[in-house]
DNA sequence: GTATTAAAGCTCAAAATGAGTATATAATAA
DNA sequence: TTATTATATACTCATTTTGAGCTTTAATAC
């Protein structure tokens, strides 16, 4: 065997880890889509920034068969509710991660999960509930066309943070970011760059997040952070930063919910995700209300619905439902065969132009 | 805070883990796509199934300041590569992934990449070498249309597998499960179902991996295993599969190398990861050829043009490339702009039917 | 009854795709 | 030199998919 380096998988007695898991658990109805969030106090943080979060806990070695098993037992434990449907999103390592551990030294590592099941309530006494995704990114939500007011704001905000650049060079490749990722007026808003826009905003010093750990980093000496600018006494950044978000999350947790949005969002089109969340019948209009919730766009009925038939990803039920006020709208289900036919059912979404 | 339960993030005293990284190095050129390998030995495995694998190695907390990072300086270590593009793959964590960990009752967990980089020459001493993708799944290969050969000997091995079932259900399963992922007459193989083939190979027996974690887990007295047969005594089981894999890899290295050709396969469609592979500049017909190495299909050359072109991913030069027999053909660079243009741009991939 | 609401059915132009044929430009063999 | 072969590049055309609308039908509220 070869000596002249260490014998690489062999070798682990320096690589002990923490594990931790996240779970972001995501629904939907007529008029929102939602996730799962616990109360700051079930997550055991300290007071500073007392800030809700989503579902987490340490990975059990000894309990948790797998990890996914591991992630829905904390769900369970923390909400009293069981997902169906989960699927990993990603595994975030980096050394200041949670910055309360850095200071102690030991590595924290967490797996994070996305999840969907139909809206039920959290069981009594928990203190977790479901919130509209869109409080903690409302620019994301472009229903009823473009949110002028929250893109407004962000993009002049940006504009003065593409001025305070120190060079030129460096002005126009945060001008070419700025429009990769909120577009400009010809368009160019892809729905589905969720994670890269609310990167940006961190980097630019645009959400509470990044004040909150720019001075964890400052008072505990912790090396360097992911951010373009000095936010050092910069009350008007800070100030402006929670006008852009009415709601932040704990630790990373906003940054991962936007991963579970984008991936959720992208991947609704080839796969049949979205049944995970509808009851078992349903009108297409509710089915279609659903998706325009998760993406964030209206869509053509007329064509939604030639779609959804085409792909014959439903099946006529023959019951009607009569509680809307026009015409009764017919019931359908999902027609679970599809899992076993076609390559890539989705519910498809037009291209953003 | 509440004490009713224990304190979830907080109490990691139980939750330490080791944590292992593994990279799926691909490139490819006009002939083959290929995957960086290294030999048994630099594993540091036992003897049993002296196998070689993915490079691999321990996290190193102290060094590393990222997974990103720690992942890099193995590949490194072990190949002398630097590699240009990685993404996060998958979190394995399964309580029985690495058999000879699970004896000593420590948890192991592994997070996987894949990497994209030109073929460049391992540096000198190391045993890594770049194999072609297709001898670890001969039957993915289709750019010479169905590979008989295998497909054949695959699904006559697949009908015995079924005939086997204990119920007509579990038959009518199987045979469902087949259909899904190698197609049947009137076609339905989906080129990007890459996992659930291999999956569906190892659930029946059909690959030597099988076999082996099957004798481990007898020999150690270690729990269930996801296989669907007995494989005691199955001499003839153990012969077919080794027809069916000429090679195949450490511990679940196979099944991570399946994750990462589907990855690519999918993400070649809406992404240019292509040009992390070729060189600086190339011919069109050069990139169809590396795009069809890795998708595993021949693809119509004008069509392949056009799209290229109209998705305006590359650029002309003013060279020309005089090698090849024919009439010279120009040669492109890739468009760097695009990164900061369209929503999704790749080089897209005819629907299978 | 009539107005209202929403489902469901239909049309049509524009764009994208699949599958060719035709032509241009070189190296190579006779 | 000339024919042959290999390859690049250009152009065509039928089919399918998409985007965007208009019309008809079935229920409820008044």
């Amino acid at each position: 065997m070869s000596m002249t380096k260490s014998s690489p998988t062999q070798d682990f007695s320096s690589a002990l880890v923490k594990l931790g898991l996240n779970a972001v658990v995501i629904t939907a109805d007529s008029e929102d889509a939602k996730v799962l969030i616990v109360d700051s106090k079930e997550l055991g943080l300290g007071d500073d920034w007392s800030e809700d979060g989503l579902p987490s806990g340490p990975l059990d070695p000894q309990k948790d068969r797998t990890l996914n098993l591991g992630l829905r037992r904390w769900i369970y434990e923390l909400a009293g509710l069981s997902v169906g449907y989960i699927e990993q999103l990603y595994t975030f390592g980096n050394k200041f991660r949670d910055l309360r551990e850095a200071q102690g030294g030991a590595r924290y590592l967490s797996v994070s999960y996305v999840g969907l099941m139909q809206e039920k309530k959290p069981k009594e006494g928990v203190s977790a509930s479901w919130h509209s995704i869109y409080h903690y990114f409302p620019w994301e939500d472009w229903r009823e066309g473009r949110p002028d007011k929250w893109i407004d704001l962000i993009l002049s905000a940006l504009e003065q943070w593409s001025i305070e650049a120190s060079s030129p060079q460096e002005m126009r490749q945060r001008n070419a970011r700025i429009r990769m990722t909120f577009g400009d007026e010809k368009g160019g808003y892809d729905l589905e760059k969720v994670l890269q826009r609310f990167e940006l905003l961190y980097d630019a010093g645009l959400v509470p997040e990044a004040h909150r750990d720019y001075s964890l980093i400052r008072d505990n000496n912790l090396g360097q952070l992911k951010i373009s600018r000095d936010l050092e006494g910069r009350e008007d950044l800070l100030k402006l930063s929670r006008e852009i978000s009415p709601k932040s999350l704990a630790m990373d947790h906003r940054r991962i919910l936007a991963s579970a949005l984008e991936r959720v969002r992208g991947k609704i089109k080839y796969r049949p995700l979205v049944f995970e969340i509808l009851p078992d019948t349903f009108t297409l209009y509710y089915l279609q209300r659903v998706v325009e919730a998760l993406s964030g766009v209206r869509l053509h009925k007329q064509n939604f619905r030639r779609l959804i038939q085409n792909e014959k990803l439903v099946e006529e039920t023959d019951e009607m439902d009569t509680s809307s006020r026009g015409r009764p709208a017919a019931l359908f289900r999902f027609r679970e065969q599809v899992l076993y036919e076609r390559p890539a059912p989705g519910v498809g979404l037009p291209k953003t132009k």
